[in-house]
DNA sequence: GCAATTGATTGCATTCCGCAACTAATTGCA
DNA sequence: TGCAATTAGTTGCGGAATGCAATCAATTGC
């Protein structure tokens, strides 16, 4: 049995940066006076590993199809992604980032890095790797339970609604 | 400077979660049989913590007054929120959490460390505890950068709008 | 005692997004 | 070969969340 308030703790500090991250998202990338990051940037994080269908992106992203159609979309329009015919189904299409695409990739990671290195001054890399593993290790754990349910017991889920 | 690539990974696992855990809220906390929860319920567990304003509370949670306002109406409705006239200020109301508000709360919590738990048998509680000091350095250090910018350089609206 | 301040609420508009219905292309099998 | 079943993707629709601006109400400070 792990120590049960650090698990209420690990919810509450992850509730306060969804917080103040969504909040920054609806500040920040409202106000138009050029490009702004719509939900859509979500997917370029994705297509920048590799292209993909974008069932495969909506899968990655834990979001339905119709919403990564609407992303794709806008993207395409803004020409951060191009579409190519799928060689081994002609009813797909392949999702592609373009050049500038990953120049846009490249452009918000330089400014997470920049202010995240000024305002972590205290930390060394031993302990921003820890964070890091173990932050993975935990999503990785959480993932199947927040999953749709479906038939599987035990999710957070079936636990709302007092099924397990 | 710290290393680049884990704070690129850092922040990819952060949005791996915020976007399983918002995806899970758009489902689980939807369809309606008795009680769901809205985003109301993020009021509850600060005012678990101690009774406030509403623009304290709006503060703690980085959400306007008016977002707050609709939430403590809704709270309250329910019954989990219960008025109370603030001696220092007559404008003023003390947002109180009640006892079957504090019952919810902890229902919350206990579906949480019951999933939780059992996801997490590989974890040792000196594991977690490290992740939950190193997550809540990592908060404590960004949020400032999340904050409304105002007349303060560097945060990351600024650097979004090529200001710094 | 009245203007300025402050706490809170409401109206409005926008974004996000899931679900369901639909189109188009493909595949599988009789 | 041809048609039903499958699969990729899109669009229509509606609901939830929430920021901003306007407003109301009570208080405080000359």
């Amino acid at each position: 049995m792990l120590d049960q308030n650090a698990l209420d703790e690990l919810f509450d500090v992850l509730a306060r940066y969804v917080r103040m991250r969504d909040r920054a998202a609806h500040r920040t990338f409202r106000t138009p006076d050029g490009d702004v990051e719509s939900a859509a940037f979500k997917c370029l994080f994705h297509l920048a590993r590799q292209p993909m269908r974008a069932r495969e992106l909506a899968e990655s992203l834990h979001a339905e199809p119709s919403s990564v159609s609407r992303y794709v979309a806008e993207l395409v329009d803004l020409g951060f992604v191009r579409r190519e015919a799928d060689p081994a189904d002609g009813r797909a299409t392949l999702l592609v980032i373009t050049d500038i695409g990953r120049e846009r990739v490249a452009a918000m990671r330089a400014v997470r890095r920049h202010a995240m290195d000024r305002a972590m001054t205290d930390w060394t890399d031993d302990e921003l790797r820890t964070l890091v593993r173990l932050l993975g290790r935990f999503v990785d754990a959480a993932e199947p339970l927040f999953a749709p349910s479906g038939d599987k017991p035990g999710s957070l889920e079936d636990l709302m609604k007092g099924r397990a």
